[in-house]
DNA sequence: GCCTGTTGTGGAACCGGTTCCACTACTGAC
DNA sequence: GTCAGTAGTGGAACCGGTTCCACAACAGGC
């Protein structure tokens, strides 16, 4: 294995001469950076990132923290992540957050701490307070999507609002009996989302003068999830909403399968809107508010990108918010009777 | 940020003491090793994994290289990768393999081969000979999963026989007029599992004495897809199959969708059956065989640590064919009118 | 009592780059 | 002609660990 001890005799010049050359820092000839390039090139010499590393204290890598893989907008994010961090010159690591306490402990005090990482995203995952202040007080830039942690710089959609707007949706359509499909509040890694959705959802009913009783139904964040909650559901005719707001494209696509089977006809019988912009909301047509994960991927990078360049004095708690597109299809409309 | 020095001042050893200490090679007595360890938490000392790799040689992380992450057979076996390989101490660098070109080869120059991972894991990517000899030269253990390269170890199911069985399932319940939904062989990153999955097809057809000609329906690798190959494929009854094999359970399920949309009835109609065990096959009832991603993804790193272990002069071209599982479920039955 | 082997520790070299500093050569301004 | 400034280069220190080697202490075998 050569190193540029190698390169630079060589080349006939000193290591520092063979460094600058192929660092492009600090005054170096023009002949002399191509001698050096083409020496390197000659013996396919590459820099060791760890010795390089080890003196700069940069690795160019950044740590990318997830709850889940097999998620719609967990691998949409990450794909976006990805290949901005790519295209920025940084490597990935990749580290699943699971529920288990001694997993998760392992993955913040051995792995992330361990000097190796330049910046950590954490996508949708509740960091718990120590857990924000040992990797802020690593000095590294902590950003975080999909959750407004306290402390650190976040990225999200407003679900308030999108929560809000996708319920005033149905109620402007002349829905009045409406349920919403989500996440139990203190379920799933107790994430913040499941509640805020719940809660733009309430907003919308309160302003619209319908009563919030029996109007929430738990479901797993995954298509299967709402397949399951669906079918409870919809069981009973009586109960049966006209109208769902699906706390997401998951959800929404497994209420449909569900509705379908049991007869009950989509949008006629039933309105279902939801939250995301999967791939397959086109395919079931489904009425969505759109959110692009993989452009929310991208933002994150720059803004860690940002607060690299920045350098660790600067201010890092900033809340961007970005915004949801509304997209209408076939699945909503107004109910069967309220027309004319 | 505090290093082993200063851990060897406040326990009053030096530094050779101390990082045997910690690490636990060599000699040191229970007393001193109890010192350090104590006086290393109370600074919070970690050591710099930099440092470190600069002198074993070792990063403890390994490269994945990716072609779809929102994909449930990538996502799974992104999945069990991840978790073998965090408890086995090792780090996961992510990289996602498009068939862009430039991309792809600042991928492999520049990134893998910069000393950084001790292993890579190349999921379901056909690599070139080229990459493969740069990678192996490196001296670097090198396992596919999904693919059967050359040269390289190798983890996969035996698609051919895989496909074969499938299909014989169908023709076994009385199915005669059979079409296979897969990728099209020279699409999709020229990926050899299509090709294998239709020669098993087309060896179970011949078996069986059926005329081979329009039985092979092209399709994308997700459900939209299946969905879209199904709708231009069941829109004539005259040339309409009884029974689909469907090269992967995304295309099944999207297939199933838009039989169902149809008013085509799955399995009285038209049977089904995938390859895969996807989340959502019980959900469909979808016949298939289960090839567990996420147990194959532990495999991979069961096989990369074997060959770390072995040492640079190993042999390292071993075949590991990994058995399915048949799944029965309500998408397959009897053609309509072949019972009495 | 001597020799060998094991345990325990410290000094120093080393991994492979980067960068500070010293030094030379040359240019242009005064 | 002198001086300041810039371009270009090499020597050596340094990043933060690990490990080789030397050395001391002490055990047990003869």
């Amino acid at each position: 294995m050569s190193g540029i001890a190698d390169v630079a005799r060589l080349a006939g010049v000193s290591k520092a001469t063979a460094s600058r050359a192929l660092s492009g820092r600090g005054y170096v000839s023009e002949t002399t950076r191509n001698l050096v390039a083409h020496a390197a090139s000659e013996i396919g010499y590459v820099v060791s990132s760890n010795a390089s590393s080890l003196v700069t204290g940069q690795t160019k890598n950044v740590g990318v923290v997830v709850p889940y893989l097999n998620r719609w907008f967990f691998a949409e994010m990450l794909e976006g992540i990805e290949t901005a961090l790519i295209e920025a010159g940084y490597d990935l690591t990749l580290y699943r957050l699971t529920d288990d306490v001694e997993q998760r402990r392992k993955v913040f005090e051995y792995f992330l701490v361990r000097k190796r990482v330049d910046a950590v995203i954490a996508v949708s995952v509740a960091l718990s307070e120590s857990e924000v202040t040992r990797l802020k007080s690593l000095g590294k830039p902590l950003v975080g999507v999909g959750g407004h942690a306290e402390g650190m710089t976040t990225l999200s959609i407003d679900d308030v609002a999108a929560a809000k707007l996708a319920t005033e949706h149905l109620i402007s359509l002349g829905h009045r009996r409406l349920v919403h499909l989500g996440g139990h509040p203190e379920e799933e890694m107790d994430f913040p989302v499941h509640e805020r959705r719940l809660a733009g959802f309430r907003d919308a009913l309160e302003e619209a003068g319908i009563p919030p009783t029996g109007t929430f139904q738990p479901s797993s964040f995954t298509i299967d999830g709402g397949y399951r909650a669906a079918l409870r559901m919809l069981t009973d005719p009586r109960t049966r909403p006209t109208a769902v707001f699906a706390a997401s494209d998951e959800i929404a696509i497994g209420l449909i399968v569900a509705a379908r089977q049991l007869g009950i006809r989509v949008p006629q019988d039933l309105s279902v809107v939801g939250i995301d912009g999967h791939d397959l909301a086109d395919m079931f047509g489904l009425t969505t508010l759109e959110q692009h994960p993989k452009r929310q991927g991208r933002l994150a990078v720059d803004l860690v990108m940002e607060e690299l360049a920045a350098g660790p004095g600067a201010a890092r708690n900033r809340s961007v918010t970005v915004p949801v597109d509304f997209a209408p299809r076939s699945s909503t409309t107004a109910p069967q009777g309220a027309r004319p």
